[in-house]
RNA sequence: GCCCCCGUAGUUCAAUGGAUAGAACGGAGGUUUCCUAAACCUUAAAUGCAGGUUCGAUUCCUGCCGGGGGCACCA
C-alpha cells in the first residue's frame, strides 16, 4: 500500500518525464500543503526547475498539470508563482481510509525492511537514582525503536548501564562505612542511593575519604573477591529496582550489555590501536589523534584556543593504566557491529555529549568499523535556576517520583470525573494516564529543546497532552459500546460529505506518510503533533456529525470514520509508547 | 579563546527553504433536555538585532546581543 503522498509523487514524476524527457533531475517533492487553503498537498519542482531549464515557473507548472493524470485522486492547481496545488477527493480518501482499515499496519510502508538496527538508550547507572534527566533518553529512545519496528527495521535495543563507573569507589567504601542492612533489605535502591550521597557528601572536601573511595575502587578492578561480590550485589540490587520502573513504563531492552561487561575487551583493543598506529602514548596516556585527513574546523581531534589549533586528542587509556569512556564505547561499538551485524547504531545520549560522539565515531571509521551512526542529541533539562540539573547534588527529582506524582494527579482528576468507575478500574486509569501525560510531554517537543523541569509542565492533563488523546479514544470507544448489534468496518461503506468527515479523513490517511518522517531527523514529536491534529478534528466532527442518531447508510460511514480515528490513535499512541484506555 | 545547541504570542511549545507563522495554557466571550464538557465554538496576542544568498528565509550564510553546554586522564 502506498501513501497518497507516494502516489502523487509517482505521478508528477511521471509528467516530469513527459513534459522535460527522463534525466532531468528534478525532484517531484510532493508534501502535504502548509495550508488547507491551497489543498491537500503541493509541490514547489516547477519553481525549482524553472530556473534550470530556463523556463517560467508559472508556464512550466502549466504544463506539467496538463501532463499529470490524476484519474481516481483528484486534481492539480496552479497558484502563487508556481505552486502545484493538489486536491484530492472524497471518493479517493474515502477508499484509503477503507484500505487503512483493512490493514493491520494501517498502511504504514515498510521503509526500514532489511536494515538491522541498535538502539542505545536509558543507560543509567547502577547504584545511582534515575532522576527526572534520565527521562529523555529513556522515552525518546524506545518511541524511536518502536516507531523503527513498525516501519519493518530489525530493532535491537540494549541497555548500556553503567555498572563499572568510578561511582563504585564511593558506594564501596560507604557499603563498608555506612550501610544499614536493615534498609537494604527495606528498600535497596533507596538504600544504596542514600549510601552513595552521604559518601559523596563527606568526599566533598575530604581528600582522605576520596582517596580511601578510589583504593577501593582499585581494589575492585584488581579483582578482590570481597569487592567484586558487593559489587556484583549492588548491580543485582539496582537492576531489580531499574527494571520495576522500565516495567511500569512499559520498556523492554533485548540486551542489557553494561560497560563491565566490556571488560575484558578493553586491554586488547588499546594494544590494537597502538599496534596499528592509531593511538599513541602522549604524557603517559594512550590518545587518539588527529590523523590530518579532515579539515581543521571538522576534525574532532582538533581545536582552536588562544595559540590556533590544537591537538585534542581522545584518551583511551589513562597514565595509570585505567581505561575511560571512549573505550568501552568502542569496544561496544565494535561488538554491534561484529557480533550483531549492526547496518546502523542510534545513540539516544544528550546534545553534551556531542564531541564525545564525533571522537568515537571517527576513531571507529579509522579503525575499519563503519555503520550509520547517530548521535540522536537531546537537550537538558535544566533546575529552577536555568542550569543543568547535576546528578551528584542530590536534590534532584528521582523518576520514580515523577511517575507516583503523575499518577496520583491522574486519580484526583479520574475521581472527579467519572466517580461511576469502580475502584481497580479508576486505579488503572489513573495509571494509563498519567504515565502517558509524562512520556507525551516529552515526545511533543523537539528533542534539542532544552526545559526548566516544572511538575506542572510535565504533568499536565488539560490541553496538548496524552490524557486529551485518550479522552477522544474513549469516547469512540463508548459509541460501540451502545451499538445494538455488531458493527463489521470491513464491510462498510465510507462515504464523506460534511466538511469535518473531510478534514479528519485527510489527516488520517496522512499517518502512514507522518510515520516514516518520524525517522528521517529522529523526532517523535511529529508523531505527536499529528495525533493532535488528528483528535481535534475528532472532536470537530463529532460535534457536528451525529453517528448513532443518522441514517443507516451514513451512520455507517461515520462508524467506519470512527474506528479508524481510534486505530490510528491507539497505534500513533503505541508508537510514543502511551497506552490507551477503553474508558475513562 | 574556540566549537556545538537554543532565542517565535503574556507563558510553554510547533512549523522537510514556500504562500496570510500553527497549537496549548492563561485572558475575553459563548455552547450541555443531544453518542463522556478531560470536549467544542468565537476572539486578542509573536519570529532577539543587523546584513547576505534566494522567485521566496522562523528555517541557509556572516556579524552582534542573550541563554545553555563542551574542550587530556569522570561517565
Amino acid at each position: 500500500m502506498t501513501t497518497l503522498q507516494q502516489e502523487l509523487g509517482r505521478r508528477l514524476a511521471a509528467a516530469l518525464e513527459q513534459v522535460l524527457g527522463a534525466g532531468h533531475g528534478g525532484d517531484p517533492a510532493v508534501v502535504a500543503a502548509s495550508d488547507r487553503r491551497f489543498g491537500d498537498y503541493q509541490s514547489n519542482v516547477a519553481m525549482v526547475l524553472a530556473k534550470q531549464v530556463r523556463r517560467n515557473p508559472r508556464e512550466l507548472a502549466g504544463r506539467l498539470i496538463g501532463a499529470l493524470d490524476l484519474a481516481g485522486v483528484g486534481s492539480a492547481e496552479i497558484a502563487g508563482p508556481g505552486f502545484i496545488n493538489f486536491r484530492v477527493g472524497a471518493e479517493c480518501l474515502a477508499g484509503r481510509a477503507a484500505a487503512m482499515l483493512g490493514d493491520a499496519r494501517l498502511g504504514l510502508p515498510r521503509t526500514g525492511a532489511g536494515r538491522r538496527v541498535v538502539v542505545d538508550f536509558s543507560a543509567p547507572n547502577v547504584a545511582k537514582p534515575m532522576h527526572v534527566g534520565h527521562i529523555r533518553s529513556t522515552i525518546i529512545g524506545d518511541s524511536l525503536a518502536r516507531v523503527a519496528r513498525a516501519l519493518g527495521h530489525e530493532v535491537i535495543t540494549d541497555n548500556h548501564i553503567g555498572d563499572w563507573g568510578t561511582q563504585f569507589g564511593m558506594i564501596l567504601h560507604g557499603w563498608k562505612t555506612c550501610r544499614d542492612e536493615a534498609a537494604l533489605e527495606r528498600d535497596p535502591v533507596g538504600e544504596l542511593v542514600r549510601v552513595y550521597r552521604e559518601v559523596n557528601e563527606r568526599a566533598n572536601g575530604s581528600p582522605e575519604v576520596l582517596e580511601q573511595c578510589r583504593q577501593e575502587l582499585v581494589r575492585l578492578q584488581q579483582g578482590d573477591p570481597a569487592n567484586l561480590e558487593i559489587w556484583r550485589r549492588c548491580v543485582e540490587l539496582s537492576k531489580a529496582g531499574l527494571q520495576r520502573i522500565y516495567d511500569r513504563l512499559d520498556i523492554r531492552f533485548d540486551h542489557w550489555l553494561g560497560e563491565s561487561w566490556y571488560n575484558d575487551r578493553l586491554g586488547p583493543l588499546v594494544d590494537d590501536f597502538l599496534a596499528r598506529g592509531l593511538a599513541r602514548v602522549s604524557e603517559g596516556a594512550v590518545c587518539v589523534f588527529s590523523d590530518g585527513s579532515l579539515p581543521p574546523d571538522d576534525d574532532p581531534f582538533r581545536i582552536h584556543n588562544e595559540g590556533g589549533w590544537t591537538d585534542n586528542p581522545m584518551l583511551i587509556r589513562k597514565g595509570d593504566g585505567g581505561f575511560l569512556y571512549a573505550t568501552t564505547d568502542l569496544a561496544t561499538l565494535d561488538f554491534r557491529l561484529r557480533e550483531w551485524r549492526a547496518d546502523e547504531v542510534w545513540y539516544v545520549v544528550g546534545a553534551p555529549q556531542q564531541l564525545h560522539f564525533r571522537q568515537v565515531f571517527a576513531a571507529a571509521r579509522r579503525w575499519g568499523r563503519d555503520a550509520a551512526f547517530r548521535h540522536v542529541a537531546f537537550g537538558s533539562i535544566l533546575g529552577e535556576d536555568r542550569k543543568l540539573m547535576k546528578t551528584r547534588s542530590g536534590r534532584n527529582v528521582q523518576l520514580g517520583e515523577v511517575l507516583d506524582e503523575a499518577v496520583e494527579r491522574a486519580a484526583a482528576v479520574v475521581a472527579e470525573k467519572n466517580p461511576a468507575l469502580d475502584d481497580g478500574e479508576a486505579a488503572a486509569v489513573a495509571e494509563v494516564v498519567g504515565l502517558g501525560a509524562v512520556k507525551f510531554a516529552e515526545l511533543s517537543q523537539h528533542r534539542l529543546t532544552d526545559y526548566v523541569f516544572s511538575w506542572d509542565r510535565m504533568l499536565a492533563l488539560h490541553g496538548d497532552t496524552a490524557p486529551y488523546l485518550q479522552y477522544s479514544h474513549v469516547r469512540i470507544r463508548s459509541i460501540f459500546r451502545r451499538l445494538d448489534r455488531p458493527f463489521d468496518p470491513a464491510a462498510a461503506q465510507l462515504r464523506l460529505d460534511a466538511a469535518e468527515e473531510l478534514a479528519l479523513a485527510r489527516l488520517l490517511v496522512r499517518y502512514p506518510e507522518v510515520v516514516p518522517a518520524v525517522l528521517d531527523d529522529f523526532r517523535p514529536n511529529l508523531l505527536a503533533g499529528h495525533l493532535l491534529e488528528t483528535a481535534r478534528a475528532f472532536h470537530a466532527f463529532f460535534e457536528a456529525c451525529p453517528v448513532l442518531r443518522a441514517g443507516e447508510a451514513v451512520r455507517a460511514s461515520r462508524l467506519a470514520l470512527c474506528e479508524l480515528t481510534a486505530r490510528v490513535l491507539a497505534a500513533g499512541l503505541g508508537l510514543l509508547g502511551i497506552r490507551v484506555p477503553e474508558r475513562m
